[in-house]
DNA sequence: CGAAATATAATACGAACGTTCGATTAGTTT
DNA sequence: AAACTAATCGAACGTTCGTATTATATTTCG
């Protein structure tokens, strides 16, 4: 199925441009979309930006909704590489709960994008408009939520957190409090927000930490 | 400065007919922009929508941004009526911030608008634009973090909670409570939001009340 | 009533939108 | 060398955008 094979490599650059060049696209598209929003992401825009035709790059999506559709993946990915990724090898339970809140704040504070965090802006954008795009955002989102969920079950049932805390409840503040400083700092400006999501966190954590 | 005298009856429908129907164009209009951004309120589409054409619409606002402004400012109005007018008579300190909070789910929760919570939809939008539009947003935000801020401190200053706590990090909790709330509700259709930002916003005063 | 003011409408404009098309180029396969 | 594929392009489509101009109703008021 894959034409490529043992002679290909990566200074043979032709073989794989269309894939690469459709990602070197995307990475400005998202970069775009996190601050103009995923409508506000015009293929006409993202053709000036990165030094090609309108049509030549609409050839690579179909539509504007394919676009958009890859945009999401690609945030997906990135989000995966940046937050998911660092849990991998850090023991079960606390600890690796504790990694995975940390790289979240990180990720959000480096402002891995110009308009910070990209799901956040595309939540915020699609939650009133019916089609796939808002499907496969609430899709993603359920999924990241649902493993920040099992994580905190996990120390749950390891003992390392109070024992008949509701995990579901846990993870609904802690995504609470980041996407409160993501807010907090884009938004308002405010330096300490980040500092204030983590001792949200921490507090919260702290707490559970005392069985009663 | 005002041309209205005590002549004038809300059966004369006549001469507040000017301000009437500007008011009855924004209600539309913070509706529709709710749902499709601010951005994504068009002049031709609010027109069609409430019958009327599009010049004539214009005329009332001179520009989109002029729109944009008036909708910003009507969101507020509504959000003052629903959230800070409520707490007017009741007791200064815990029970005020009680039934300000209250207020505020409820607001959240009751889905004034068929879009959900137009500020946060709003912030989201704007949180990477500069321009007047954000700039007001931005300031009508941090107005109300500082209300709700300051009715904390004076629950705090009454010694109805802990002395030592941080008003402003109990207020960014909150608020971070409210808009997830409201963001698993639009996105995530989760049934349970509301009730899960209320029994955040609980234990976070509980555990307030008892000093250290 | 009639003048002045205001509100709405009709029409048009240029720009940008997403999209389609046919042609051109480069690369690969036979 | 010929045939085929993939990527890109420029030009144009029809539509919608925000805005400007000009005109027509409708209110208000002297």
């Amino acid at each position: 199925m894959n034409p490529v094979s043992a002679g290909d490599s990566v200074t043979d650059g032709r073989l794989l441009k269309g894939k690469r060049k459709r990602e070197s696209i995307l990475r400005e598209a998202v970069e775009i979309a996190s601050q103009e929003g995923l409508e506000g992401l015009s293929i006409g825009r993202l053709a000036q930006e990165i030094g090609m035709s309108k049509s030549g790059l609409f050839a690579h999506f179909g539509s504007k909704e394919g676009l958009q559709m890859a945009v999401v993946e690609q945030a997906a990915e990135i989000f995966k590489e940046h937050v998911i990724e660092p849990v991998k090898g850090s023991q079960r339970g606390l600890p690796r709960l504790t990694v995975l809140l940390d790289s979240w704040v990180a990720y959000e504070q480096e402002a891995v994008f110009r308009g910070g965090c990209f799901f956040a802006a595309a939540s915020a954008e699609f939650d009133g408009r019916p089609g796939p795009i808002r499907d496969r955002i609430s899709e993603l989102m359920k999924m990241w939520i649902a493993f920040l969920t099992s994580q905190i079950d996990e120390a749950r049932r390891l003992g390392h957190v109070d024992r008949d805390c509701d995990p579901d409840q846990v993870a609904f503040e802690m995504h609470a409090l980041v996407i409160e400083a993501n807010f907090a700092f884009q938004l308002l400006e405010c330096s300490e927000a980040f500092d204030r999501a983590r001792k949200g966190i921490e507090s919260r954590l702290k707490l559970l930490a005392q069985e009663p």
